[in-house]
Parts: C-alpha cells; structure tokens; sequence
DNA sequence: CGCCGGCGTGCTCATATGAGCAAAGATCGC
DNA sequence: GCGATCTTTGCTCATATGAGCACGCCGGCG
C-alpha cells in the first residue's frame, strides 16, 4: 500500500514535474482522480523526493538562513549557493556580493559604519555599486598600516566603500599590533588616533570579517605576526581572528598579552554592538565562523552554504570544543 | 536592465520555490506587480536556473527518455535517474527493475518472449513481480549451457521469468560457442535444437542485454572465450557482445568465424524484431549501447542516464568511431 | 515634430490547485 | 461477527496561476 503509493507519486511528479502535465491530466494517465494526484504530490514533496535548486552564482539559501537565524540566535543571516563553485575565490566573491547587496539595502541606512580590512572586506568594497548609500561615513576598527607591498588595501577598502556611498572615510592611523605594550598605549592616546577609536565605538553598525587561524592570516603576511607566532596561538587553542585578535573555539582572547597590544575596537564593544555583520566563508574558515557566532560577535553572518551548515550542525551553547579542517 | 531582471527572477524563485510564498506575496515584498513575478519566474525556469529533480531509485528522467527517442530514433525509452546511486551494482538493480516495470506493463502482451541470459537479465527476472502477466511464454534466444559453477543462471532467468508469468519456459539446450564449427552446425541441426531456434525466431518480443569487451565478460567467466580471445576482438574493433555475438562500433560482426561457431538467433532478426528491448547499464557498457543503439539492434532502450545522454550527444548515424572507458 | 512599430506592463478571464468536509472503507478490539 | 474508530476518497468552494489582450512608453523614421 505504501509502497505502491510511493511509487506512484514518484510518477506523478516525474509527469509533473519533467513533462509539465497538469494533475488532471496525471489523473487519466495513471487512472487516479486529480484530488488523489494532488495527495501523491504532496506527499512526494514531504518525502523530499523531489528537489529544488536554485543555480545561479547570486542564489542564496533561503531555508539554510531561517535555519541559521533560528538555531545561533542571529537577528539576520544571508547564505549564499555553492553550487558549481569551482574554487576558492569564487566562494569568497559570491559571499562578498551577497554581503554587499545586504549593506546596500540594509534599513534603516547607518551614519557610521565601523569596517574591518582584509581580503574579504576589500572584495565587499569592490563589489558594493556606486551610490549604494547616500552619506554613509566609513572607519576603521582596527589598525592596519601595512608593513608590506600590500600597502594600502586596508585604507583603499574604506575609502572605495565611503567614496560609493557619498560619504567619508576615517582611516585609523596605527599598526594592527605593536611590539611594546607601551607604544601601543602611547599610540592609542594620540589625539587623533584615539578620535578615530572613539568615532569607531561610536558606530552605529559593524562590517568585519574574520581570518583563519594559520600562516594564510593577513597578519602574518602583514608581517605583525610570524608563522611561528600563529602555530603558538593555534597551540593554545586559536581558531582564528577577529578584527586583529585571536579567539578560541569560545571566542574568548587567547593571549591576552598580545591581544593588550594590539588596537582597534575591543571584541566587547562588537559584542554589544546593535547591528555588527560578519562576513565569513569558506572550509578554512568554519572553526573561527562559529566561534564569532556562539560567541555573540556579530548579530548578522553572511557566509557560504557549507559554513552555514556547519554551524547549523554543530551549534552548541559554547563550551570547549574540537573542529574541522 | 536585463541584468537586473535575471537577479530578481532569482529572488523571485528563492521566495517561491524556498520559503513557499505566493506570487502575490512575492509580489507585495519586492514591489512588483504578481503578473511581473510570474513573468520573472517563468523566465528563471526557461533560463535553467531551476532545476527541480526527482531523488529515487526509482525515479526515470522522461525529458532524457524523449530526446533519447527522438535522436536515436527508438519506438520507446526508460531512463533511470543515477542520482545517489553508489556502486554499479545498485545502478544494475534499478536500471533491471526499470525493464521489469517495462515489460509488466507492457501492452499488448507478447504471447512468446525470446531472451538472452547474463547478470543483466538475470537481475531483471528477479525484480518481475509474481503474476506480472498472465501466460507469456519464455525461450532462449542464444546458447548458454554454463561451463562453470554459476551454471543454471541462464536456465534459471528464464525460467523464473516464465514462471512468475504463469507460462513455460523453453531452454535452448546447447553451449553459445562451439570450438568447431561442424560441431556447431550438427548441433544446430538437432532436432531439439532447432526447434527452439525457431520458436526463438517467431517470439513477438525479444529482451536482451550487451556485455563489455573485456576480460569481465560472461562469456569469458562462462569458458567460452579466454581473455586473450576478447583482448584480439578488441584490437579488431569490438566494443562488446550482444547475444553471444561480438558487434564493432557499427554494430557489425567483428569475427565472422568466431560469429559462425557461436549457436542462437542471428542479429538480423533482432534487427528485423517488432519490438526488441535491451537492457544496458553502466559506463564500461557505453560503446556497445551505442552499437546497439544505432545499428538499429533494440527498439526499445532500457538504460541509465549517464549511458542515455552519452548516446545523445554521440549520436551519429553510424560510421567507425572513437570512444570512451 | 509627429507617426509608427515593438516591447513591456497591468489588466480580464479561464484554468489549475489546495483546503476543508462528508461519506466510504479498512482495522481493530470485543 | 459486529460496531467504533481511524484512514482514505471524492467532492465543493476559495485561491493561485497562466493565457491573451489593450494600453502606454520608447526609439526610429519620415
């Protein structure tokens, strides 16, 4: 009986579905009434026989963000497709378009939007449209002056997102980390830029990202920090950072010795943040994107399928923890 | 402007397809008019970025089926969905129940069914349901009086397909090969032997399978043939064995000697059959499907989805050729 | 400058689909 | 074997969807 009716509405939804057959139609061909094909459909989308995608590069997963929302407590969440994503990269553009299309229609439109740097960010800036706001003023949250040949990305980040929305940019002035607990106590009383940190604190909204916890890090490649410093970190428990500082599985400071040296926005104030977006994806990244999470980082994450399930997966109110690749 | 009607028929999709809401709604939430909603989303279908697709054993590709068909010029096509499917083993099991639901339902029903014997066959008479038709009597179109210990699967395959049809099964009591070909001849001249022959010319329908040219073949497990044979009918063309009879890519005979020992119903009337169904599944059985395909062995096709689009997009009307594992 | 043809838009109307309900049938315990 | 209950079936009615059409907008051309 159940057997015979399951086969039954694989070939009603083969009819309809494949050959665009109308119930009724279905109905004659099989000898059922229409009401009983309606049934037999039903019934084959509850089993989940029947799948529906979405292939397009700016698809995004609709019941995967509900899903999200729900089980980490977030206020929003936007999941981008990967389906026929070929590599890397392409995961990495199609979540920073999608977290660009999010800030453009984000409402009610921020005055002050406090920004991150880094890879993805730069790739969010880039992919955000002229005019996508009207005066929205951009600043950093953390340090970021280069030490290397990719000097100024951090600061062409901020000024490509202000300059699109009409408005303007606050560069913070500092090295992500100092060496000397001192200069960095120095530093951060400098007039200006201890007015940058505090028009930072004063933002009504947050765009960061995060970096996995290994020798990939824009840190490193910064030159703030060495590989041999990051395998430490990851020794003791770091899955990644978070706007310059390194956090473990609970998103708690793994070295508080280094994180006192380095500037920007303490994660408290992200914390407390009424709208604070993370923009994470990829595999590398799935241990620090759940730490952000669980760790009440961000109120919006916008990310890749596989890390959404992930975390969907592998919610647990914060503890210790073991992880992926 | 064409660009961004392609983002919103995929926002269209994503809201009715995923989350289940009507066109009106859709409508009301991207402020548009339902009539624009339901032009985007027949745009997103035509377009391919919806693809809905049917998960189970049991599920056929009917689009698949009838461009299968049409290119291939065949009365009828089963194609069985390959999605989820593990081994080769399962992709057997469903292509051979496939062409048992084929045959149970077929109409009208053959009074004689002439049909060979190997693993595939095999398989589907163990998938025919008890009853599932009343009085179909089966013969055996080639010889297979097995050499080793699998002996009694050809018989068994008939006769287990005559008996669950409540009809009798007529065996062809002689080996598929012979070693001589006067030995070949005096059997055939057999009175019992000749008899089933021409039973086996008369069926109304004919069910077969293809094997391989390769050293996995019944034929060479069977001791008819020593891998070494198989190897030189590759190097001479072969691209697999119907009936016992190694055909080339255009589905001629490679070894007419060979062709000559080897006891059962010639190809032509297979070719010359009203209604012939083959059953073939499986990559490493590509090169013969298309042999059979379109040397006009089978009218009607039984396969794997894999194996039919391989078919229609290789479909030339015959001519020598490459081709794949 | 105004006319015409093509296209996109929003409409009317016919059709297809889904919700809810009453009757028929199956299943179980007694 | 019989009745109570629970499921399944085919219906009516409300709603959702698709076809076809008239209108208005735009660009080219006289």
């Amino acid at each position: 009986m159940i057997e015979s009716d399951e086969l039954l509405s694989i070939r009603a939804a083969e009819l309809y579905y494949e050959e665009d057959k109308t119930q009724d139609e279905i109905g004659s061909i099989l000898a059922l009434t229409r009401w009983k094909v309606g049934r037999l459909l039903a019934q084959a989308k509850a089993s989940g026989f029947i799948r529906i995608e979405i292939v397009h590069p700016r698809a995004r997963r609709l019941p995967v963000e509900r899903r999200l929302r729900e089980t980490c407590g977030l206020t929003d969440a936007v999941v981008v497709s990967t389906s026929g994503v070929e590599d890397q990269d392409e995961l990495q553009s199609r979540t920073a378009q999608a977290a660009a299309d999010y800030l453009a229609a984000l409402r009610p439109v921020p005055r002050t939007l406090g920004i991150s740097w880094g890879r993805t960010l730069d790739d969010v800036s880039r992919h955000l449209e002229d005019g996508w706001a009207s005066g929205v003023d951009v600043v950093q949250i953390n340090g970021g002056v280069s030490l290397n040949r990719r000097a100024g990305t951090a600061a062409s980040t901020a000024v490509t997102m202000a300059q699109k929305a009409g408005g303007h940019a606050t560069l913070l002035p500092s090295p992500a980390i100092l060496e000397r607990l001192e200069t960095k106590r120095a530093i951060e009383s400098d007039r200006a830029v201890a007015a940058v940190l505090s028009l930072a604190a004063d933002a009504d909204a947050y765009l960061f990202s995060a970096g996995a916890a290994d020798a990939s890090s824009v840190l490193v490649d910064s030159g703030y920090l060495t590989p041999d410093d990051v395998a430490e970190l990851v020794r003791r428990g770091a899955v990644g950072d978070v706007v310059g500082r390194y956090v473990d599985a609970s998103g708690a400071i793994v070295d508080h010795g280094l994180d006192g040296r380095t500037i920007g926005l303490p994660l408290e104030r992200l914390r407390a943040a009424q709208l604070s977006i993370a923009v994470i994806a990829g595999a590398a990244k799935h241990a620090v994107a759940r730490a952000v999470v669980t760790s009440g980082l961000c109120t919006v994450l916008v990310t890749d399928e596989e890390t959404a399930l992930h975390l969907i997966e592998n919610h647990r109110p914060v503890h210790d923890s073991e992880d992926h690749a």
